[in-house]
DNA sequence: TACATTGTTCCGTC
DNA sequence: CGACGGAACAATGT
């Protein structure tokens, strides 16, 4: 279940195996991978998913870019919205792996885009600046501070669920929006518009850190394995549902909003957020 | 078999 | 009409 910091990993990782290369060929597995805009569906189809893969071959990889969770590859003079959906993610292997939907051969090596569940897709953009369109600020941007977090989240909506409002602030997804939550004990059923100045700048401290605590802790030039996945949990509040808060020891609750799962503290996390500690 | 997962869209309600 | 909640949808492993 990529987020931000996973699509950045991810990007990373493209800038090494893609970039400065010319495409010797494409082979295009599963023709529905590819979409003329992000909200089609995969049964859907498209007529022109073939010839537009077919124009890449002889053109080059330029560049990379990420917007919240969606990156983007600089192919030719045209870039791709690359979007991993749940299980996306990418092998470099010169054999198509299980679940291989596409592959860029580059000459020394084959990228493949592979994806389990398909929910993944790449749309052919005119520009850069389409991977921006309904997306608000990305959850890095430096303007979201506490004033402009809480100008981008009005409104009565659940703080938890306005954080997953891709179009509101880009690449939050549900576990660290759960622990950006967590961080800033902050309830997360609290509405928007009842959080003060401290509160939102208490949030949006704990946004930056914990993203920027979870890009640092994917290792650099590797894959990675998502860590709930058989590993440790990593996580402070995120699938840990009956298990001692690491900060104040209540009872982590598991809450539904919106159709999904929300861990929190019932014990540390308020409405309107607790003074930081420490 | 029913359920869990995500982002997106659609629809009903306030 | 805008805002919001809830459900449906996509695919598939458990």
């Amino acid at each position: 279940m990529p987020e931000l910091p996973e699509v950045e990993a991810w990007r990373a990782t493209m800038e090494r195996w893609l970039v400065g290369r010319s495409i010797a060929a494409v082979h295009l597995v599963d023709s529905a991978v590819i979409r003329p805009k992000l909200s089609t569906r995969p049964s859907d189809g498209w007529d022109q998913a073939q010839s537009w893969a077919s124009s890449l071959v002889g053109s080059s990889v330029k560049g990379t870019a990420r917007v919240g969770k969606r990156m983007g590859l600089q192919l030719g003079e045209g870039w791709v919205l690359v979007h991993l959906g749940m299980t996306g993610r990418f092998v470099r292997d010169p054999e198509p792996p299980r679940f291989a939907r596409i592959g860029l051969d580059v000459g020394d090596h084959v990228v493949w885009f592979a994806d389990q569940r398909r929910f993944g897709c790449l749309v052919p953009l005119q520009g850069r600046d389409a991977l921006c369109v309904g997306l608000g600020p990305d959850a890095l941007d430096a303007a979201l501070d506490g004033e402009g977090l809480a100008a981008a989240l009005p409104g009565r909506r659940a703080v938890k669920t306005a954080l997953l409002d891709q179009a509101r602030i880009a690449g939050l997804g549900n576990i660290h929006a759960a622990e950006a939550l967590w961080r800033a004990g902050i309830a997360p059923a609290t509405p928007c518009a009842t959080l003060d100045a401290l509160g939102w700048r208490s949030l949006a401290a704990a946004i930056r850190e914990q993203l920027a605590e979870a890009v640092e802790a994917i290792p650099p030039g590797e894959d990675f394995v998502y860590v709930t996945e058989g590993g440790d949990n990593p996580f402070a509040v995120y699938g840990r549902e009956g298990e001692p808060c690491p900060r104040c020891a209540e009872a982590i609750t598991r809450v539904v909003q919106g159709g999904r799962s929300t861990f929190w503290c019932p014990g540390c996390q308020r409405p309107g957020g607790v003074a930081v500690q420490g």
